[in-house]
DNA sequence: CCAAAATATGGAGACAGTTTCCGTTTGTCA
DNA sequence: TGACAAACGGAAACTGTCTCCATATTTTGG
Protein backbone atom coordinates (compact mmCIF):
# COMPACT_ATOMS: atom_id res chain seq x y z
CA UNK A 1 0.00 0.00 0.00
CA UNK A 2 2.75 2.13 0.57
CA UNK A 3 5.08 1.48 -2.20
CA UNK A 4 4.01 0.55 -5.67
CA UNK A 5 4.65 3.74 -7.60
CA UNK A 6 8.11 5.39 -8.07
CA UNK A 7 7.04 9.10 -7.94
CA UNK A 8 8.84 11.52 -10.06
CA UNK A 9 11.16 13.69 -7.96
CA UNK A 10 9.31 17.03 -8.67
CA UNK A 11 6.30 15.14 -8.60
CA UNK A 12 7.18 14.10 -4.65
CA UNK A 13 8.04 17.79 -4.54
CA UNK A 14 4.63 19.01 -5.43
CA UNK A 15 2.89 16.71 -3.69
CA UNK A 16 4.59 16.88 -0.18
CA UNK A 17 4.25 21.00 -0.55
CA UNK A 18 0.45 20.50 -1.34
CA UNK A 19 0.34 18.53 2.21
CA UNK A 20 2.25 20.18 4.15
CA UNK A 21 -0.04 23.04 2.89
CA UNK A 22 -2.90 21.45 3.29
CA UNK A 23 -2.02 20.69 6.96
CA UNK A 24 -1.22 24.38 8.43
CA UNK A 25 -3.99 25.35 6.85
CA UNK A 26 -6.66 23.08 8.00
CA UNK A 27 -4.73 23.56 11.65
CA UNK A 28 -5.58 27.31 11.11
CA UNK A 29 -9.34 26.22 10.40
CA UNK A 30 -9.44 27.28 6.51
CA UNK A 31 -11.74 24.69 5.26
CA UNK A 32 -13.44 25.95 2.29
CA UNK A 33 -11.03 28.53 1.18
CA UNK A 34 -11.29 28.64 -2.88
CA UNK A 35 -9.27 25.75 -4.01
CA UNK A 36 -7.51 27.58 -7.08
CA UNK A 37 -6.17 29.88 -4.23
CA UNK A 38 -5.05 26.86 -2.50
CA UNK A 39 -3.01 25.80 -5.27
CA UNK A 40 -1.80 29.25 -5.61
CA UNK A 41 -1.12 29.41 -1.93
CA UNK A 42 1.23 26.16 -2.02
CA UNK A 43 2.89 27.66 -5.02
CA UNK A 44 1.53 25.07 -7.66
CA UNK A 45 -0.86 25.76 -10.74
CA UNK A 46 -3.98 24.27 -10.12
CA UNK A 47 -4.19 21.36 -12.80
CA UNK A 48 -1.22 19.63 -10.41
CA UNK A 49 -3.51 20.29 -7.32
CA UNK A 50 -5.90 18.36 -9.38
CA UNK A 51 -3.68 15.93 -10.35
CA UNK A 52 -2.72 15.02 -7.37
CA UNK A 53 -5.91 15.63 -5.19
CA UNK A 54 -8.92 15.27 -7.19
CA UNK A 55 -11.05 16.49 -4.54
CA UNK A 56 -11.10 18.59 -1.49
CA UNK A 57 -12.39 15.53 0.05
CA UNK A 58 -8.98 13.79 -1.07
CA UNK A 59 -7.10 16.54 -0.02
CA UNK A 60 -8.23 15.98 3.72
CA UNK A 61 -7.82 12.33 3.33
CA UNK A 62 -4.67 12.28 2.66
CA UNK A 63 -3.92 14.24 5.53
CA UNK A 64 -6.28 12.23 7.71
CA UNK A 65 -4.20 9.60 6.71
CA UNK A 66 -1.11 10.67 8.05
CA UNK A 67 -2.93 11.13 11.03
CA UNK A 68 -4.18 7.97 11.84
CA UNK A 69 -0.89 6.36 10.70
CA UNK A 70 0.82 8.39 13.62
CA UNK A 71 -2.12 7.03 15.93
CA UNK A 72 -1.32 3.52 15.36
CA UNK A 73 1.87 4.12 15.83
CA UNK A 74 1.70 5.42 18.98
CA UNK A 75 -0.88 2.50 20.30
CA UNK A 76 1.45 0.21 19.08
CA UNK A 77 4.35 1.96 21.36
CA UNK A 78 2.78 1.97 24.13
CA UNK A 79 1.35 -1.58 24.00
CA UNK A 80 4.59 -2.26 24.07
CA UNK A 81 5.90 -0.62 26.56
CA UNK A 82 3.11 -0.38 29.41
CA UNK A 83 0.76 -2.99 30.84
CA UNK A 84 -2.33 -3.69 29.20
CA UNK A 85 -5.07 -1.28 30.95
CA UNK A 86 -2.13 1.67 31.60
CA UNK A 87 -1.53 1.14 27.75
CA UNK A 88 -5.68 1.47 27.29
CA UNK A 89 -5.89 4.49 29.29
CA UNK A 90 -2.88 6.42 28.31
CA UNK A 91 -3.47 5.85 24.40
CA UNK A 92 -7.20 7.32 25.43
CA UNK A 93 -6.13 10.03 27.47
CA UNK A 94 -3.41 11.25 25.11
CA UNK A 95 -5.87 10.88 22.06
CA UNK A 96 -7.83 14.12 23.91
CA UNK A 97 -4.68 15.92 24.73
CA UNK A 98 -3.72 15.58 20.52
CA UNK A 99 -7.25 16.82 19.86
CA UNK A 100 -6.88 19.02 22.47
CA UNK A 101 -3.22 20.70 20.46
CA UNK A 102 -4.66 20.46 17.19
CA UNK A 103 -8.59 21.59 17.63
CA UNK A 104 -8.07 23.22 13.83
CA UNK A 105 -7.56 20.48 12.38
CA UNK A 106 -9.38 18.45 13.86
CA UNK A 107 -12.77 20.40 13.54
CA UNK A 108 -11.52 20.71 10.01
CA UNK A 109 -11.01 17.13 9.26
CA UNK A 110 -14.51 16.34 10.67
CA UNK A 111 -15.81 18.86 8.54
CA UNK A 112 -13.92 17.79 5.59
CA UNK A 113 -14.65 14.50 5.70
CA UNK A 114 -18.49 14.17 6.86
CA UNK A 115 -19.29 13.07 3.13
CA UNK A 116 -18.13 9.27 4.19
CA UNK A 117 -15.81 7.82 1.69
CA UNK A 118 -13.65 4.47 1.35
CA UNK A 119 -10.34 5.62 2.36
CA UNK A 120 -11.96 6.76 5.36
CA UNK A 121 -13.68 3.92 6.81
CA UNK A 122 -10.62 2.15 6.00
CA UNK A 123 -8.60 4.75 8.56
CA UNK A 124 -11.04 4.32 10.93
CA UNK A 125 -10.76 0.55 10.39
CA UNK A 126 -6.75 1.14 10.83
CA UNK A 127 -7.46 2.87 13.70
CA UNK A 128 -10.23 0.58 15.40
CA UNK A 129 -7.64 -2.22 15.51
CA UNK A 130 -5.40 -0.42 16.82
CA UNK A 131 -7.74 -0.21 19.35
CA UNK A 132 -9.01 -3.67 19.62
CA UNK A 133 -5.50 -4.52 20.09
CA UNK A 134 -5.49 -2.62 23.60
CA UNK A 135 -8.57 -3.65 24.36
CA UNK A 136 -8.09 -7.67 23.84
CA UNK A 137 -4.37 -7.36 25.56
CA UNK A 138 -6.45 -5.70 28.91
CA UNK A 139 -9.11 -8.03 28.85
CA UNK A 140 -6.69 -11.11 28.28
CA UNK A 141 -5.13 -9.54 31.60
CA UNK A 142 -8.43 -9.40 32.99
CA UNK A 143 -8.59 -5.97 33.66
CA UNK A 144 -11.82 -5.15 31.70
CA UNK A 145 -14.49 -6.96 30.82
CA UNK A 146 -15.17 -8.48 27.32
CA UNK A 147 -18.62 -8.05 26.72
CA UNK A 148 -18.19 -4.69 24.75
CA UNK A 149 -15.99 -4.05 21.65
CA UNK A 150 -13.70 -1.61 19.88
CA UNK A 151 -16.44 -0.74 17.80
CA UNK A 152 -17.78 0.84 20.97
CA UNK A 153 -15.10 2.42 22.34
CA UNK A 154 -14.66 3.47 18.68
CA UNK A 155 -17.69 5.47 18.46
CA UNK A 156 -16.91 7.54 21.67
CA UNK A 157 -14.06 8.82 20.63
CA UNK A 158 -15.76 9.81 16.95
CA UNK A 159 -18.25 11.60 19.53
CA UNK A 160 -15.52 13.69 20.88
CA UNK A 161 -14.03 13.99 17.55
CA UNK A 162 -17.32 15.37 16.23
CA UNK A 163 -17.88 17.66 19.18
CA UNK A 164 -14.40 19.53 18.77
CA UNK A 165 -15.87 22.99 18.73
CA UNK A 166 -17.67 24.00 21.94
CA UNK A 167 -15.59 25.93 24.57
CA UNK A 168 -15.98 23.40 27.47
CA UNK A 169 -15.25 20.59 25.15
CA UNK A 170 -11.98 19.61 26.99
CA UNK A 171 -14.00 18.49 30.81
CA UNK A 172 -16.49 16.73 28.31
CA UNK A 173 -14.05 14.73 26.82
CA UNK A 174 -12.35 14.13 29.91
CA UNK A 175 -15.92 13.04 31.03
CA UNK A 176 -16.22 10.43 28.27
CA UNK A 177 -12.80 8.25 28.70
CA UNK A 178 -13.56 8.54 32.14
CA UNK A 179 -17.27 6.77 31.60
CA UNK A 180 -15.09 4.47 29.21
CA UNK A 181 -12.35 3.68 31.03
CA UNK A 182 -14.86 3.14 34.32
CA UNK A 183 -17.59 1.36 32.35
CA UNK A 184 -15.12 -0.63 30.68
CA UNK A 185 -13.83 -1.98 34.26
CA UNK A 186 -14.61 -5.47 35.06
CA UNK A 187 -16.94 -5.07 38.57
CA UNK B 1 -39.89 31.50 19.44
CA UNK B 2 -42.64 29.59 18.07
CA UNK B 3 -44.75 32.57 17.31
CA UNK B 4 -44.14 36.29 16.60
CA UNK B 5 -44.78 35.75 12.70
CA UNK B 6 -48.57 35.07 10.81
CA UNK B 7 -47.48 33.40 7.54
CA UNK B 8 -49.50 33.88 4.74
CA UNK B 9 -51.80 30.46 3.55
CA UNK B 10 -49.90 29.71 0.25
CA UNK B 11 -46.34 30.10 2.18
CA UNK B 12 -47.17 27.80 4.89
CA UNK B 13 -48.76 25.70 2.30
CA UNK B 14 -44.96 25.57 0.39
CA UNK B 15 -42.86 25.86 3.58
CA UNK B 16 -44.32 22.49 4.60
CA UNK B 17 -44.27 21.02 1.08
CA UNK B 18 -40.38 21.50 1.31
CA UNK B 19 -39.89 20.63 5.04
CA UNK B 20 -41.88 17.34 4.04
CA UNK B 21 -39.97 16.45 0.90
CA UNK B 22 -36.78 17.07 2.52
CA UNK B 23 -37.44 15.19 5.57
CA UNK B 24 -38.53 11.91 2.53
CA UNK B 25 -35.36 12.69 0.48
CA UNK B 26 -32.56 12.90 3.47
CA UNK B 27 -34.05 9.79 4.79
CA UNK B 28 -32.92 8.08 1.50
CA UNK B 29 -29.72 9.10 1.92
CA UNK B 30 -29.79 12.15 -1.00
CA UNK B 31 -27.78 14.63 0.50
CA UNK B 32 -26.43 16.50 -2.18
CA UNK B 33 -29.50 16.64 -4.71
CA UNK B 34 -29.21 19.54 -6.61
CA UNK B 35 -30.33 22.67 -5.55
CA UNK B 36 -32.75 23.57 -8.02
CA UNK B 37 -34.28 20.23 -8.48
CA UNK B 38 -35.28 19.51 -5.25
CA UNK B 39 -37.32 22.70 -5.81
CA UNK B 40 -39.04 21.12 -8.68
CA UNK B 41 -39.35 17.86 -6.46
CA UNK B 42 -41.20 19.60 -3.98
CA UNK B 43 -42.91 21.36 -6.70
CA UNK B 44 -41.76 25.14 -6.02
CA UNK B 45 -39.95 27.47 -7.94
CA UNK B 46 -36.11 27.79 -6.66
CA UNK B 47 -36.89 31.23 -5.60
CA UNK B 48 -39.63 30.18 -3.27
CA UNK B 49 -37.14 27.14 -1.77
CA UNK B 50 -34.21 29.96 -1.64
CA UNK B 51 -36.86 32.33 0.43
CA UNK B 52 -37.38 29.75 2.61
CA UNK B 53 -34.34 28.39 3.51
CA UNK B 54 -31.22 30.61 2.26
CA UNK B 55 -28.89 27.78 2.06
CA UNK B 56 -28.83 24.17 2.04
CA UNK B 57 -27.68 23.93 5.66
CA UNK B 58 -30.90 26.01 6.73
CA UNK B 59 -33.22 22.98 5.25
CA UNK B 60 -30.85 20.58 7.65
CA UNK B 61 -31.52 22.52 10.73
CA UNK B 62 -35.06 23.17 10.17
CA UNK B 63 -35.71 19.28 9.60
CA UNK B 64 -33.04 18.79 12.82
CA UNK B 65 -34.93 21.05 14.70
CA UNK B 66 -38.04 19.15 14.23
CA UNK B 67 -36.07 16.17 15.63
CA UNK B 68 -34.77 17.73 18.60
CA UNK B 69 -38.34 19.39 19.96
CA UNK B 70 -39.37 15.29 18.97
CA UNK B 71 -36.27 14.32 21.42
CA UNK B 72 -37.16 16.89 24.36
CA UNK B 73 -40.41 15.97 24.75
CA UNK B 74 -39.83 12.88 25.04
CA UNK B 75 -36.83 13.22 27.73
CA UNK B 76 -39.96 15.38 29.60
CA UNK B 77 -42.44 12.28 29.11
CA UNK B 78 -39.76 9.76 30.21
CA UNK B 79 -38.66 11.87 33.69
CA UNK B 80 -42.48 12.34 34.53
CA UNK B 81 -43.44 9.02 34.50
CA UNK B 82 -40.29 6.36 35.47
CA UNK B 83 -38.00 6.92 38.19
CA UNK B 84 -34.56 8.44 37.30
CA UNK B 85 -32.39 6.19 36.51
CA UNK B 86 -35.30 3.67 34.40
CA UNK B 87 -35.72 7.39 32.60
CA UNK B 88 -32.20 7.80 32.04
CA UNK B 89 -31.73 4.41 30.30
CA UNK B 90 -34.73 4.49 28.56
CA UNK B 91 -33.95 7.81 27.18
CA UNK B 92 -30.64 6.61 25.65
CA UNK B 93 -31.62 3.07 24.70
CA UNK B 94 -34.56 4.85 22.68
CA UNK B 95 -32.27 7.30 21.10
CA UNK B 96 -30.34 4.61 19.63
CA UNK B 97 -33.14 2.68 18.51
CA UNK B 98 -34.51 6.12 17.05
CA UNK B 99 -31.69 6.53 15.05
CA UNK B 100 -31.59 2.90 13.70
CA UNK B 101 -34.89 3.22 12.36
CA UNK B 102 -34.01 6.66 10.58
CA UNK B 103 -30.73 6.02 9.51
CA UNK B 104 -30.55 8.05 6.34
CA UNK B 105 -32.43 10.81 7.68
CA UNK B 106 -29.59 10.58 10.66
CA UNK B 107 -26.40 10.08 8.42
CA UNK B 108 -27.76 12.85 6.25
CA UNK B 109 -28.40 15.01 9.09
CA UNK B 110 -24.57 14.97 10.29
CA UNK B 111 -22.98 15.14 7.08
CA UNK B 112 -25.20 18.03 5.96
CA UNK B 113 -24.65 19.90 9.20
CA UNK B 114 -21.01 19.25 9.40
CA UNK B 115 -20.39 23.46 9.24
CA UNK B 116 -21.39 23.77 12.79
CA UNK B 117 -24.11 26.59 12.57
CA UNK B 118 -25.67 28.69 15.60
CA UNK B 119 -28.90 27.06 15.44
CA UNK B 120 -27.54 23.87 15.56
CA UNK B 121 -25.30 24.48 18.61
CA UNK B 122 -28.72 25.88 20.11
CA UNK B 123 -30.51 22.84 18.98
CA UNK B 124 -27.93 20.58 20.74
CA UNK B 125 -28.33 22.77 23.59
CA UNK B 126 -31.81 22.12 24.01
CA UNK B 127 -31.03 18.38 23.99
CA UNK B 128 -28.40 18.56 26.42
CA UNK B 129 -30.58 20.33 29.07
CA UNK B 130 -32.93 17.24 28.39
CA UNK B 131 -30.00 14.80 29.07
CA UNK B 132 -29.03 17.37 31.91
CA UNK B 133 -32.22 16.82 33.26
CA UNK B 134 -32.45 13.07 33.63
CA UNK B 135 -28.69 12.95 34.73
CA UNK B 136 -29.46 15.61 37.51
CA UNK B 137 -32.74 13.67 38.38
CA UNK B 138 -30.79 10.28 38.66
CA UNK B 139 -27.72 12.15 40.75
CA UNK B 140 -29.89 13.33 43.16
CA UNK B 141 -31.77 9.78 43.79
CA UNK B 142 -28.06 8.82 44.37
CA UNK B 143 -28.54 6.13 41.21
CA UNK B 144 -25.31 7.88 39.71
CA UNK B 145 -22.18 9.31 40.10
CA UNK B 146 -22.44 13.46 40.16
CA UNK B 147 -18.85 13.90 39.02
CA UNK B 148 -19.30 13.49 35.12
CA UNK B 149 -21.69 15.81 33.23
CA UNK B 150 -24.41 16.10 30.35
CA UNK B 151 -21.77 17.21 28.14
CA UNK B 152 -19.89 13.87 28.38
CA UNK B 153 -22.91 12.27 27.81
CA UNK B 154 -23.77 14.33 25.07
CA UNK B 155 -20.62 13.94 23.22
CA UNK B 156 -20.95 10.01 23.60
CA UNK B 157 -24.26 10.04 21.91
CA UNK B 158 -22.83 12.41 19.07
CA UNK B 159 -20.07 9.57 18.17
CA UNK B 160 -22.87 7.59 17.85
CA UNK B 161 -25.06 9.72 15.80
CA UNK B 162 -21.51 10.32 13.63
CA UNK B 163 -20.50 6.84 13.13
CA UNK B 164 -24.13 6.07 12.06
CA UNK B 165 -23.49 4.69 8.82
CA UNK B 166 -21.18 1.55 9.27
CA UNK B 167 -22.82 -1.97 9.07
CA UNK B 168 -22.38 -3.26 12.59
CA UNK B 169 -23.50 -0.23 14.15
CA UNK B 170 -26.61 -1.16 16.85
CA UNK B 171 -24.29 -3.20 18.57
CA UNK B 172 -21.61 -0.46 18.79
CA UNK B 173 -24.46 1.61 19.46
CA UNK B 174 -25.78 -0.33 22.57
CA UNK B 175 -22.00 -0.72 23.52
CA UNK B 176 -21.45 2.91 23.75
CA UNK B 177 -25.04 3.05 25.87
CA UNK B 178 -23.67 -0.12 28.12
CA UNK B 179 -20.54 1.79 28.67
CA UNK B 180 -21.72 5.22 29.35
CA UNK B 181 -24.55 3.58 31.75
CA UNK B 182 -22.27 1.22 33.79
CA UNK B 183 -19.36 4.24 33.71
CA UNK B 184 -22.17 6.39 35.41
CA UNK B 185 -23.25 4.16 37.94
CA UNK B 186 -22.07 5.11 41.75
CA UNK B 187 -19.45 2.63 42.77
C1' DC C 1 -68.32 41.26 -2.55
C1' DC C 2 -64.77 43.98 -4.59
C1' DA C 3 -60.65 46.87 -4.98
C1' DA C 4 -56.35 48.08 -3.07
C1' DA C 5 -52.47 46.76 -0.43
C1' DA C 6 -49.52 43.39 1.09
C1' DT C 7 -47.21 39.27 0.45
C1' DA C 8 -45.43 35.41 -2.10
C1' DT C 9 -44.20 33.11 -6.47
C1' DG C 10 -41.17 31.32 -10.28
C1' DG C 11 -37.53 31.00 -13.21
C1' DA C 12 -34.21 33.48 -16.49
C1' DG C 13 -29.78 34.95 -16.17
C1' DA C 14 -25.67 36.71 -13.77
C1' DC C 15 -22.10 34.88 -11.07
C1' DA C 16 -18.53 32.20 -8.68
C1' DG C 17 -16.07 28.22 -7.94
C1' DT C 18 -14.67 23.77 -10.13
C1' DT C 19 -12.60 20.97 -13.47
C1' DT C 20 -10.76 19.79 -17.95
C1' DC C 21 -7.51 19.97 -21.54
C1' DC C 22 -3.44 20.55 -23.96
C1' DG C 23 0.85 23.13 -25.37
C1' DT C 24 5.03 23.77 -22.65
C1' DT C 25 8.47 22.50 -19.25
C1' DT C 26 11.13 19.36 -16.43
C1' DG C 27 13.15 15.05 -15.11
C1' DT C 28 14.93 10.37 -16.34
C1' DC C 29 17.35 6.84 -18.67
C1' DA C 30 20.50 4.91 -21.95
C1' DT D 1 23.63 14.43 -24.57
C1' DG D 2 19.34 13.24 -26.92
C1' DA D 3 14.89 11.25 -26.88
C1' DC D 4 11.06 9.96 -24.37
C1' DA D 5 7.99 10.05 -20.55
C1' DA D 6 6.04 12.36 -16.83
C1' DA D 7 4.43 16.45 -14.80
C1' DC D 8 3.28 21.37 -15.04
C1' DG D 9 0.34 25.55 -15.47
C1' DG D 10 -3.45 28.13 -16.39
C1' DA D 11 -7.01 29.68 -20.00
C1' DA D 12 -11.41 28.40 -21.00
C1' DA D 13 -15.50 25.54 -20.59
C1' DC D 14 -18.72 23.90 -17.35
C1' DT D 15 -21.80 23.39 -13.42
C1' DG D 16 -24.43 24.47 -9.68
C1' DT D 17 -25.82 28.62 -6.70
C1' DC D 18 -28.28 32.61 -5.89
C1' DT D 19 -30.48 37.21 -7.14
C1' DC D 20 -33.96 39.96 -8.96
C1' DC D 21 -38.30 41.45 -10.49
C1' DA D 22 -42.54 41.12 -13.35
C1' DT D 23 -46.46 38.35 -12.28
C1' DA D 24 -49.78 35.95 -9.26
C1' DT D 25 -52.12 35.07 -4.94
C1' DT D 26 -53.94 36.20 -0.45
C1' DT D 27 -55.64 39.40 2.85
C1' DT D 28 -57.86 43.46 4.44
C1' DG D 29 -61.18 47.04 4.92
C1' DG D 30 -64.92 49.56 3.05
Amino acid sequence: MTTAKPLRADARRNRDALLTKARELFDGGCFNLRFDDFAKLAGVGIGTLYRHFPTREALAEAVYHEEIVAMCARAQELQATLPADEALAAFLRGFVTHLDTHRGLAQTLSTLTATRSEALTEGGQALGEAVAGLLNAAAEAGAIRNDVGAGAVMMALHGICAAYDQPECLTDADGVITLVLDGLRRR
